[in-house]
DNA sequence: GACAGTGATGAGACCTAGTCCCATCACTCT
DNA sequence: AGAGTGATGGGACTAGGTCTCATCACTGTC
């Protein structure tokens, strides 16, 4: 793979992947990663801003695949029925044949404190993006924030059984499931304020 | 300030905010801090973790408060009411004389994305403590997870607004106006789920 | 077909966070 | 007085991350 050779982006996060699976997240060093992948380190940080973000590539379009639902979902639908249509539009990250790369993924991020800390602000970001996707189509500030925050948290559990290695259920069954879960207990939750 | 004053852990953390709050957070180096305390780098880093976590000190409390406050709960009461048996315990931690400190702190955080990730750690630990909490007394795993989340969120806002330059009104009463919001809408969000 | 411009890469100096090991000091107890 | 303990100082070391400059491949133009 010479220095021309296109793709560098992409080699980098397949080089990182294999390595950190290999030997760990911190006993792989990221001149080991542009090493394997026929680069260098200052090309490393030029493509991405520093060493976790190389696993966390997805994560824009996961980005867009959510709030592009529910822009696009009719004005007259419901708050849940949108979190619902961001979670069916975000199943097209999650094929069958990508399953087996989430799971490795998934298994080096849990491994590392560090990366788990990453995961977190990725998550922070997509459920702001979301309120503000629906603060945008008339929600208040409140509802915005609350099911942007059970639409991730459906989100997180749903791949979190996804990505497990016995799985064979499609990531929109899964989250659906997920997300009806979490309303009925909503409901629950708000009744009981009331008594 | 010699070598064997008392309050290490103080001194450094007082140092370390007023010069994050002076030059910036990125601008300053542990061995500054370190130095303004009198002490050395090396001690800095056996009090905390990393250079992250010498704003956070206060953490471990915070989840002491609202675990304790579920825990002490009684056994018939409501999950809701045991949210709000968590944030009104935790607002002895945001008493009016430390109002100032928090204020600074909090302008110090938001200004770098570094630290804000932190926090975001700092609140998945405490929401992870609070569901851990409820499910000790019976809550499924379901409604652990979605009250934690609801009582993070209710804690969030409401620290946002009471950290506030201007802000007079104590941190309980704005804490729970801030559940009681949230969690009148979490009864819209699940009912819009029936229709 | 030589030439200038563009964009990605290589190379290396440099700073600082964070780790590690060992010497040193203050304090305590015997 | 002397041994033990625990916190600190000091310095070497690694690696993440920044920055600057040179280099290379490719493109279009004259």
């Amino acid at each position: 793979m010479g220095r021309w050779e296109p793709n560098a982006r992409e080699r980098l996060e397949r080089a990182a992947l294999a390595l950190f699976a290999e030997h760990g997240y911190d006993a792989t060093t990221v001149a080991e990663i542009a090493d394997r992948a026929g680069l260098t380190k200052s090309t490393f940080f030029r493509h991405f801003a520093d060493k976790r973000e190389v696993l966390f590539g997805g994560q824009d379009m996961l980005v867009k695949l959510f709030t592009d639902a529910i822009r696009s979902a009719s004005p007259s639908a419901t708050t849940a029925s949108c979190l619902a249509a961001a979670l069916e539009a975000s199943a097209a990250a999650f094929t069958a044949e990508r399953h087996d790369l989430a799971e490795q993924r998934r298994a080096v991020i849990g491994a590392n404190p560090e990366l788990r800390e990453r995961e977190l602000l990725k998550r922070a970001r997509l459920s702001s993006a979301m309120a503000d996707a629906l603060r945008a189509r008339g929600a208040d500030e409140t509802t915005a924030r609350l099911a942007a925050e059970v639409g991730v948290l459906a989100f997180s559990t749903a791949y979190a059984r996804w990505a497990t290695p016995d799985n064979r259920e499609p990531f929109a069954e899964i989250a659906q499931a997920a997300l009806r879960d979490l309303q009925a207990r909503a409901t629950a939750l708000g009744d009981a304020a009331r008594t």
